[in-house]
DNA sequence: AAAAATACCGAGTGTTAACTCAGTTTTACT
DNA sequence: AGTAAAACTGAGTTAACACTCGGTATTTTT
């Protein structure tokens, strides 16, 4: 592994972990056994490197949501909504320190003076929502989703989901153990009057 | 207002709208024109300024909704749910900077090292669960709420209310808009399977 | 193999921020 | 009014941190 990948990494982990004002550029050296001038070597400064840390999660969380979503096939738009938020509670376990990362304030407010920033986190929440969204919409289309407001719906499941992945990131309640809970309770949310299913 | 009253009003305001490692003692001494000296007078550390102001939110934020619930008449646990869950969202723009503090990760991380943090915190989740689910059981005795498991149940719909709020944090979305939706969602997760009521 | 370009190093620098303390002002009490 | 206690002040101390820079090692090119 190049030196520069593994500062990234350990970038990613620390800053997800200790936060970005609480990780100095002493820790990450410490932690890769590269020496501090080649951070700035590499990165130019400590926020250039933050940007890369999160660009780096955006490119990641995307690529693994829409190659989950295009080599599958779905019988109806509930199903594939259904999917979706089992991979994304999945994927917060798979890639916690990224999901951590997204958890934190900073990178929100760093948003609000950077486009840049902004960019980035918009697209990672475009990409999900659009997916939530598209479901909706199918279902919609294939009568196992009632009319509602595809956006708002996308946005009020997605919330859901991530509230839950919170819990989990705060220490306060394991969400795996809601899994079932929350798939349920999308079902109800989504599902048409007359077709009602519950399964288990 | 006492110069320790201020103090904490100006640590609260700065604390969640910059975060905690991003405010500095002068910073509080300059909003507040109280020497930085007798910041130290009162509170003897940055650390437990911290959890004063955090310590204070805990005691407004329950305090707010015990005396909104206490005084008030439902006419089932449908009613009390919907009826918290718009309280919430009322007390979240009311109380900003409260609630943008606990949506940072800071007071969890520090939770993990500091007991008393972490019983603030717990405090406050425990205290509006705890309603939630209460309005549950209430609704299951008198038919308006599904059988299904309380504390699960009063999580998730605690997890998609907060979930949305967090939208607006965020700058990503405008919480308030999505309101009658949040309460149709909940309405839907919570009805039971016969006497199905949708209003708007 | 020599030269050029790239990657890397870590001691040094300037700044910032938490916290202290010796002294001053205000309040409380007799 | 006089005195003791509590509240307050801000210059000074110390440690930590982001970043620089002159020099060294490594890789690439010719």
């Amino acid at each position: 592994m190049t030196r520069k990948e593994s500062i990234l990494q350990a970038a990613t982990v620390l800053f997800s972990q200790k936060g970005y004002k609480e990780t100095s550029t002493a820790d990450i050296s410490g932690l890769t056994n590269v020496a501090e001038g080649t951070i700035y070597y590499h990165f130019h400064n400590k926020e250039k490197l933050f940007l890369s840390v999160l660009e780096r999660t955006r490119e990641m969380i995307i690529e693994e949501f829409e190659s989950y979503m295009e080599n599958r096939h779905f019988r109806d738009g509930m199903e594939m909504i259904e999917n979706a938020v089992s991979f994304y509670m999945y994927l917060a376990g798979k890639m916690e320190n990224q999901f951590l990362l997204l958890h934190r304030h900073y990178p929100y407010q760093m948003a609000l003076t950077l486009p840049s920033c902004r960019e980035n986190l918009e697209a990672i929440y475009d990409c999900l929502i659009d997916i939530f969204e598209e479901g909706v919409l199918m279902g919609q289309k294939d009568g196992s989703i009632a009319k509602m407001p595809p956006r708002k719906t996308a946005l009020i499941i997605f919330s859901m989901v991530d509230g839950v992945v919170r819990f989990k990131t705060y220490n306060l309640y394991d969400a795996s153990a809601l899994f079932n809970d929350i798939i349920v309770s999308c079902r109800k949310i989504l599902a048409t009057d007359h077709h009602y299913e519950e399964g288990a």
